[in-house]
DNA sequence: GAACTCTACTCCTCATTAGGAGTTGACGAC
DNA sequence: GTCGTCAACTCCTAATGAGGAGTAGAGTTC
């Protein structure tokens, strides 16, 4: 059958589109609750998997969110601006972290075998055992976890150093790795890429199904070119803006690669 | 009914999982077309909806693409990689543009009034008049849709000159408004976001429905902080890598925004 | 040989039906 | 008042059936 009057998209479109409109013309509020499936299939006389596919839609496009046995919710689409570089900065060389309004979790510190993304950034082979702090990041006041994190530390630098135990460490830890490795951060190399969430980090960063994830890998080098510490941090896609700002140098040389014009 | 057997799991996501399996052990090479859906439901004996669904999860993850009447297909996952600045650099300045392996494509030269992303970082009010070039970009070789893109020049910059006029412009663009303005590009402010795509961003570029795209929206100003031109540049999101290397200046003074540690 | 048609195959849409599972709030027993 | 039970509500999973629409290739006709 044919949708007859009207429309030539599917139904399950226009049903979304219309409820994106619906949302967007302020007609349900953020965190409002959706009327039913029921009373949606009713409402636009259709059958029920076809407003479930229609939310489907909205949720896959992060509009709007599900819960079980209570119901689907306006999402409310707020973004934390993040800063690209940034984390380092003697100015803070008290300690404190930059990241003080968050509540840092090190859920793994120790030893393990470097996967292959970090062994890449790294230079070695994949399986070299490393030096591995990992975290999850919480906002202080609203309990949600934002960022899950993770460093990755050659053993020669770190191997039988306090970097292995699950402790906070005394301070920046970008700074403890120069005190241990006796080189100073020079230069650096992030790599961002947006992918859709592994099932850990739908449960650990409590997404929807499907979610996305914007996850950067960065490698950290001293001036000889040694890896100092490579680190990946990942965050919720439809929670994160980056924020880069830098003076052009007009005069760089430019290395042949795409680049937008 | 519960899947009885083994798996906690619903089924639809187990098969997703297993044909996932397949696909990352090689079984089903890219490009390669999956099993019909009906020869799919028979292997794993479930309803044909039931095999939708799981096809559909590993769509949206980006895995595989369905072509109506042909068949799904693995895709092959190639990020480019992507600088993040080396925008401008007068090394180029004979005119070639960074991006010479593709075809720029301009759709649109003229008067607009700013949306409102485009106004929030001009600083200007939402519908002020100014004037835009839009383009899209092809692979020369695959004739591929890789990116869509926009300048928007102020309106006192650029009404009257020929940045209206639907033409390749004769160097750099940036070139062309520091000519017109007076003033030289001197520092910028980039703002990543990663989202689904919209309607018209699937058809330009070609995505599969839910798709997802890396946008960035780009500030340049002059010395004295008047902006010369925001830009903004869109590709599919699992296409791209975004690299950004730098050398790192301890002393900087950080901004006390949320950054990773 | 070239152009057309027709068929078989593919994925897509949609309705209907059934039951499972999580949450909330009202009610009643204590 | 407090606690536990239960019913009503929510979304989730799954099967079945029917038809639509796009593509490719075999066969036929010219």
């Amino acid at each position: 059958m044919t949708s007859g009057l009207g429309g030539f998209a599917p139904k399950y479109q226009q049903i979304a589109e219309a409820l994106r409109r619906d949302i967007q013309e302020g007609r349900y509020q953020p965190g409002e609750r959706l009327p039913a499936e029921t009373a949606l299939a009713e409402r636009f006389k259709v059958s029920l998997p076809t407003i479930r596919q229609a939310v489907g839609v909205l949720r896959s496009q992060g509009i709007v969110e599900s819960k079980h046995g209570i119901g689907t919710f306006v999402r409310q689409d707020h973004r934390l601006e993040r800063r690209s570089r940034c984390r380092y900065g003697r100015a803070r060389s008290d300690g404190k972290l930059l990241t003080s309004h968050l509540r840092h979790d090190i859920v793994f510190a120790g030893t393990e075998q470097a996967p292959a993304r970090i062994a890449e950034a790294m230079g070695i082979s994949e399986g070299t055992e490393v030096i591995t702090r990992r975290r999850v990041l919480y906002d202080k006041e609203t309990n949600t976890p934002e960022e899950i994190g993770a460093s990755y530390i050659p053993a020669d630098i770190a191997r039988g150093t306090f970097l292995e135990k699950r402790d906070v460490v005394p301070k920046a830890l970008f700074l403890c790795v120069e005190d241990l490795s006796g080189k100073r951060y020079h230069h650096a190399r992030d790599q961002w890429i947006a992918r859709s969430a592994t099932p850990e980090e739908i449960v650990t960063l409590g997404l929807p199904q499907g979610g996305h994830v914007m996850h950067v890998i960065h490698t950290a080098r001293a001036e000889d070119d040694t890896v100092l510490e490579v680190s990946e941090s990942i965050w919720p896609a439809d929670r994160v803006t980056i924020i880069d700002e830098y003076l052009i140098d007009q005069e760089a040389n430019v290395p042949d690669v795409p680049s937008q014009i």
